[in-house]
DNA sequence: ATGCACCTTCCCATCATGGTAAGGTCAACC
DNA sequence: GGTTGACCTTACCATGATGGGAAGGTGCAT
């Protein structure tokens, strides 16, 4: 199987296929006399596995462990369960970062006219005028 | 006032106030005959509202045309408002889109006994052996 | 034998930010 | 005067995950 048809079947593009190689996320593929990459099926299921993982927003270096411990027999699924928890974590943080920012952005917008005249709580806000309204008292 | 106290005033590191100045958000600072960079209570200003865009989320184009309005006193608020009110549908794709990965791991995490044996439903998941389980049947 | 789809490697771009190196400037202190 | 140390300058490289494109080789169907 040519790297075109791997890709299609994993929906990792071609590219990101040379590219997990190149960086050792994926063994060096097989090559045939025409030097083209080959691919099995093992190649085309790890792939599979990278997909999800990355669509779960792993990180390759999460990923590269995640492989690890998928080719591992006496793996305990406590490893497996500690990487879930931390990249948890990593989402939950960046979910409460944007949604301070969203909800700061909201009341401004709901205090903001949105008509011909140019007085703006927003701009005004950016400028430094008045502080953001509503944030934590920070320290 | 040299460029580190502009940074510190501003929040904006040095290094990121030179950056913006060489991709044009902000105009070529004056200099002193020292060929060092020179700021006076404008620039800090411009510095802080970037800052505090920056903070909000905005991207660096956001930013230009948010600077653009704020400098325009025939703005129309309205501008601003649809500027801000496309930032938060951005910022509530991305928090829809982590909000998905976790609870999709947060399921699976649970059904993850989390002990030394392999057995492992994260791990199977990754692996493709089962699609990715419904979240909304079971809360 | 020609065309077309596919493959190869290599370099560059993104976006916002930081690091480091090699060197210039300036004020303070001995 | 000379040294030290804090500050500045430019320039290049790195991140992480991905895409774009150039220049050229391979293989199959018409």
């Amino acid at each position: 199987m040519q790297i075109g048809a791997a890709s299609r079947a994993t929906g990792v593009s071609a590219k990101m296929i040379r590219h997990y190689e190149s960086i050792g996320l994926i063994p060096a593929a097989d090559r045939r006399d025409s030097n083209y990459r080959d691919y099995g099926a093992e190649d085309v299921h790890r792939l599979g596995f990278i997909r999800r993982a990355r669509d779960l927003g792993f990180s390759i270096d999460e990923i590269r462990d995640l492989l690890k411990l998928w080719g591992d027999r006496r793996r305990s699924s406590r490893n497996v369960k500690k990487l879930t928890l931390d990249h948890i974590a990593e989402l939950d943080s960046k979910i409460a970062l944007l949604g301070e920012m969203r909800a700061t952005l909201a009341h401004l917008a709901e205090c903001c006219d949105g008509g011909d005249r140019p007085d703006c709580p927003i701009i005004e806000s950016l400028a430094g005028a008045a502080p953001l309204p509503h944030r934590h008292h920070h320290h």
